[in-house]
This record gives structure tokens, sequence and C-alpha cells, in this order.
DNA sequence: ATTAGTGCAAAGTATTTGCAAGAAA
DNA sequence: TTTCTTGCAAATACTTTGCACTAAT
């Protein structure tokens, strides 16, 4: 399904702007703030206003096509959410670069403490942080 | 070695106001946040303003006495720092329980991808969000 | 005495919201 | 032509900062 036939579903609507956002959002491949996000569209549509941009988002995380996260700051970041793998982040402290990583063994061993706790899952965050091979010489 | 030892070594001097609100943090078992401690604090010295209370949990923090925490919020949550053990957190979105667990095998799992990738560890933040055994009745 | 800390109010971030005008259905 | 969306500015929520005053060393 398409994103028009998405949000017609929910009775919303297609708009330019819409496009614009998602299509620079898609192309992005690291994680993105609002601000790197929104120069990025307002190269190619300059009257864009920056709530455009955050209610965008926060209708794709609501689709469940974006993820947000938090790596230790107040400022959101986005990147596209994927149904099939999830995966992790290690993020290098000094340079802040992120690296994604997936882990059959720990993905188990989480439902293993939900089960103890009684808890059940709903999703996850695994954050590693540290020095990266390049930062550390 | 006492707070006080610890301030004077680092030049920091030793008031009423920090050991009242020291001392309301550590009486706490909970994650509080500013705001709470700030409210605990006011009752005991009620002339304090909001101002001290964040800068002495940024005092504590690089004193390694306290950790902050952003379990998906913009608001910080604060807990008194273990050097042992680690701990991670499993957090019900519905009623917003805490609880802390311990995972031998996920922290030495964290060690392998860590050096896969030929990352040094500094930290790592683990939480599972889900709904706790009262809520899913 | 000197230096650091306090309380206040003002400023700073990051994000959300109200509203009149504009665009899509 | 009705309903949703936009852009702007103002509002909000949380946190930090400048400054004159006060307290600890």
């Amino acid at each position: 399904m398409d994103l028009k036939t998405l949000l017609s579903t929910k009775g919303l609507k297609s708009t330019k702007q819409r496009d614009v956002i998602i299509q620079e959002f898609l192309k992005l491949k690291e994680h993105v703030n609002i601000d790197a996000l929104y120069q990025k569209v307002k190269a190619k549509h300059p009257t864009i206003g920056y709530a455009t941009v955050y209610r965008t988002m926060k209708l794709l995380k609501e689709c469940g096509m974006a993820s947000e996260r938090h790596f230790g700051t107040r400022q959101a970041l986005y990147e596209p959410h994927h149904e099939t793998a999830h995966h992790d982040h290690l993020i290098c402290v000094k340079c802040n670069k992120i690296i994604e990583f997936e882990n059959e063994k720990i993905e188990k061993l989480q439902d293993v403490i939900a089960k103890k706790y009684g808890f059940r899952l709903e999703s996850h965050k695994h954050e590693l942080y540290g020095t990266c091979s390049q930062c550390k010489k």
C-alpha cells in the first residue's frame, strides 16, 4: 500500500509538503533530527514551516513508518521503521557515529526477563555507548 | 570519603542546600524527576530555588553519584549511581512503573558486540517497554 | 578577604498548539 | 463546500544562565 492510499484510509490528505518530507526522510541513511530534515526539505520546498515537519514526523511515527529515538539527549532523532528485523545501536561518544547491530541471543534473553517479571513486551531500546575504532587512536 | 571531603578536593563548598538535596535524593527509592525532588527539598528548606536543584544534580552526575535517564520522554529522571552492579530497566507503558533488572549474559554479549565493531564500551542503556502484570488484567 | 553558591528572573532549547488562510477531497 | 493541512507566531515544557547578593572557606 502506498502512502497516499494509507493516508486516505485514515481520512488524511496527501499534500506536496508531506510528499517532500517523506521522500527526503527515506532518502537519508543516518538518524536525522528535525532541524537537519527541515533544512533538506526547505531546499525542495522553500516555504515549508517547522511545524509541518514536526507534524509529519509525528504522523509517520503513528503510522509505524518512523521511529523516534533519544540517544541520551533531549533532542529526538528519527529513523525509518523496519517492521522485520529489529536493531539496536552502538553510539560513539566522541564523534557521535551511530552503528546498528542485531543480536538474536539478546532478543531472546529479553523475552526471558519480561516473562520473569510478568511483562508483555512491546518494544525495547538497547544502546551501547563507547569510543569507536577511529576515535580510539 | 564523605561528600564534604569529596567536594573540598574539588575546591567546592558544602552548603545547607546541597546537604538537603543529597539527603532527599538518596532517601528516594524510585527514579525521581527534578520537580518531585524540588518539592521534597522545599519541605525541608523552603527558600530553595529550582536552579539549585538542577545545579546540584548536575554536580552529582559529574561526581558519579547520580545517573540521568530519559525513558522516552523529554524529562530527565535521576537515580543514585551504583558503581558495582549495573542494572537496566523494565518500564510499564500503562502505569509507568519501573523495575530494575540485571543480566550477566546480556552484559557479556554486549562486550562481544563492542569488540566486533572495535568499540571501547563506556556505558549502555537497555530498556524494555511493555505492560506489567497488573496492567495486563 | 576571597571564592563559590544561591535565588530569582530571564533566556535557551526542543516541541506543540491556536488560528486564519489555503489546498485537497 | 467541507474538511484537512499549512505557516506563522505564540505557547509550552524542561533546563540553563546572568547577575547581584549571600555564605563557606
